[in-house]
DNA sequence: GAGCACTGC
């Protein structure tokens, strides 16, 4: 399969920079095929159609699989069907899981079209805002975090007879959470007599072992996908500048290959996208004559959504495409006609120490399994070539997988979602990657500090506020925050803030525009904060009809804003379920900050007298962050939304507030911090 | 004095 050559792809490119050869290999990695064929035909024609009855069988007899597939194998649209079709499970609905609402939506779609049957009548789906099942819905769709949000109410997941968990080695928390529910509902379905439940866990070819234990050895079942070759390339020489060896290779492979072949480079955020945009764009104009044109193109999720539409769209004859992005275009984000992927083997991701409770995000190595991912994106249509900006041996010291989400992050969420399911004993959970003792340990303090949680005889369980707040879509001070709120008489405004905080900046910052941006917001800035601040412009953006000229004078994300205004009658609803009292202060923001001190007390960061900031959880140096209003200010004493741990530590989103307001919310907290300060 | 990978309820 594997064969060296001292081929460099080209030898004409010059920039005053040495060129650096590969090493070169094939291997098989799976791709999808494009089809006008009818729906039936294409149906038979996909790989796993061959092993259809031998799978029926199996399935039917078995309680539980791991099902391994490449793309392309057609296991997530068929393997429904062929347990409905087959009878297998009839008395209830077989659900499908995905990471991503995209994915189930058009996975329901497709599945709904083969079966010739209207959406969301025997084929469906549910998704946060959107529900579109029926009584007769027999195979749903749904996000993994939808399933758990289902669990709540039923944690032996009564109405289902299957749940095929997709996607598996993504490892989302959900899904890890999941895979515990799931386990535990088919244990006790089986002992108390009921219907059985089976499993099914499908992934791409990775972490098969570990699936399999976890689910009492359950078989494995290979399914072949379509396979493409994809040439493989590494570099002769460790790379200490993956962002010129990108660019090198971008213009090498210009220079030789066909101009419809476009190119995907895999870079790890924003400015570095943008900035390598610039210098592409500028090489490209001065190329000489008769080399193809370029059109380069930025990708990466806080993008407007009409700039992420361009990569879709083809290029005129005689230019190529070139797409820089982030990991989103390792799952997220399908892009088809990419022949050459330049992986520089560098991701930007979040890792957590529960020591310092602080979130950092990095750029790091990939994984292993991150890099076949980005090799995939190579050989989707026709066979494809990899260039890996790093040799095959440094290739080999990668890790294998890519450490599971859950073992990266604030476990408050999960730990509160798992009391609320009832789970026995919460500090054992049987989850299949173990999160650090530590990590549950801060999460279960927090849930203490909140009130969720209280200790009964060596048991945690929860508390009546703690079972309020589980009902919230929200991190658990943000429910606490919204529960507080009565007592302040500030819910309407206090639901508008969360919801405001808990979806993606509403704003745009493009640094290009930054003296015009500054005009522009002034009229909604408050000297006591960002909270207040975004609560003027979402009052600005309702009260002129939520419109889209106005987002775009203002330099609002309208997607985003649209989101918050569908989170907050979510979040509403959720409050009037409970007979919450929905009051507004009107003029009286003091409510409001007295509110948020209250539920946001463990995030507090006090001026010290050389004019820096200290937590006062962890005494841990901070900073204000410069998208704040408040960037230039010196309040005394300050609630913060979250760290964010890039050149220094920031705070983010932060709101004025008195000091005595904290003692009020938490008294023995603050006495045991102040104690500790002194010693 | 200066900056934010990606999902999801």
């Amino acid at each position: 399969m594997s064969q060296d050559s001292d081929l460099p792809p080209a030898k004409k490119f010059k920039t005053g920079s040495p060129l650096f050869p590969f090493s070169r290999k094939t291997v098989m990695l799976a791709g999808t095929r494009k089809s006008q064929i009818p729906v039936e035909l294409q149906r038979r024609n996909l790989p796993i159609f061959q092993a259809r009855a031998q799978l029926i069988g199996q399935l039917r007899q078995l309680d539980s699989v791991v099902l391994i597939g490449e793309t392309g194998s057609g296991k997530t649209t068929q393997v429904p069907q062929y347990l409905y079709e087959a009878g297998i499970g009839r008395q209830g609905i077989i659900a499908v899981t995905q990471p991503r609402r995209v994915a189930a939506i058009s996975l329901a779609t497709r599945v709904s079209e083969e079966k010739k049957s209207e959406l969301g009548k025997l084929v469906g789906y549910t998704v946060r805002f959107e529900d579109i099942t029926s009584e007769e819905t027999k195979i749903k769709f749904l996000t993994d975090g939808m399933l758990l949000r289902e669990a709540i109410g039923d944690s032996l997941l009564r109405r289902y007879s299957s749940v095929i968990l997709d996607e598996a080695h993504e490892r989302t928390v959900h899904t890890d959470v999941l895979f515990g529910i799931v386990k535990a509902a088919q244990k006790k379905r089986k002992e108390l007599g009921k219907s059985p439940l089976k499993v099914i866990i499908m992934s791409a070819t990775m972490d098969v072992d570990q699936f399999s234990q976890y689910f009492n050895s359950a078989p494995v079942l290979y399914l072949e996908g379509r396979q493409h070759p994809i040439q493989i390339y590494y570099t002769k020489q460790p790379q200490s500048d993956y962002l010129q060896a990108a660019l090198i290779s971008v213009f090498q492979i210009h220079q030789e290959a066909p101009s419809s072949q476009d190119i995907l480079v895999f870079l790890t955020g924003q400015e570095e996208i943008e900035a390598m945009t610039k210098t592409c764009r500028d090489i490209a104009k001065h190329l000489p004559d008769g080399q193809p044109q370029m059109m380069v193109m930025p990708l990466y999720a806080s993008l407007p959504p009409s700039q992420q539409l361009r990569v879709f769209q083809g290029t005129p004859k005689g230019c190529r495409k070139v797409i820089l992005s982030t990991n989103i275009g390792e799952t997220s984000i399908t892009i088809t006609g990419i022949k050459y992927v330049i992986d520089t083997g560098m991701v930007k991701a979040k890792k957590y120490s529960p020591e310092s409770s602080l979130e950092v995000l990095a750029v790091q190595r990939v994984s292993k399994a991150q890099a076949w991912q980005r090799t995939g994106r190579a050989g989707r249509e026709d066979s494809g070539v990899c260039y890996r900006l790093y040799t095959e041996d440094e290739f080999e010291k990668f890790d294998k997988m890519t450490i599971p989400e859950i073992q990266r992050c604030n476990l408050a969420s999960v730990m509160l979602q798992l009391l609320a399911l009832k789970i026995p004993n919460v500090l054992t959970f049987d989850f299949m990657s173990k999160p650090s003792p530590d990590t549950i340990q801060a999460a279960i303090e927090q849930l203490h500090l909140l009130g969720a949680i209280e200790r009964k005889e060596d048991q945690i369980i929860l508390t009546p506020l703690g079972r309020k707040m589980a009902a919230f879509p929200l991190e658990p001070r943000f429910s606490k925050t919204i529960l507080l709120s009565p007592k302040f008489h500030c819910t309407e405004e206090i639901l508008s803030i969360i919801s405001l905080l808990s979806v993606d900046s509403v704003l745009y910052n493009p640094p290009s525009k930054r003296d015009e941006i500054q005009a522009v917001r002034k009229k909604f800035i408050s000297s006591e904060g960002d909270h207040i601040t975004l609560l003027n412009i979402y009052r600005a953006f309702k009260n002129l009809g939520k419109s889209k000229d106005w987002c775009r004078e203002n330099f609002v994300n309208s997607r985003n804003m649209t989101l918050v205004s569908d989170v907050r009658s979510q979040l509403r609803n959720i409050c009037i379920k409970m007979s919450m009292p929905i009051e507004s202060s009107r003029t009286d923001l003091v409510n409001i900050r007295q509110c948020l001190a209250h539920g946001l007390f463990m995030n507090t960061a006090e001026l010290q007298s050389d004019g820096t900031y200290t937590t006062t959880s962890t005494r841990q140096p901070v900073a204000i962050h410069p998208s704040s209003v408040l960037f230039h200010c010196k309040p005394a004493c300050v609630v913060y939304n979250e760290l964010l741990h890039t050149s220094k530590c920031y705070m983010r989103d932060l709101c004025v507030v008195d000091a005595d307001w904290l003692y009020d919310a938490a008294p023995e907290y603050f006495r045991r911090k102040l104690k500790t300060a002194k010693n």
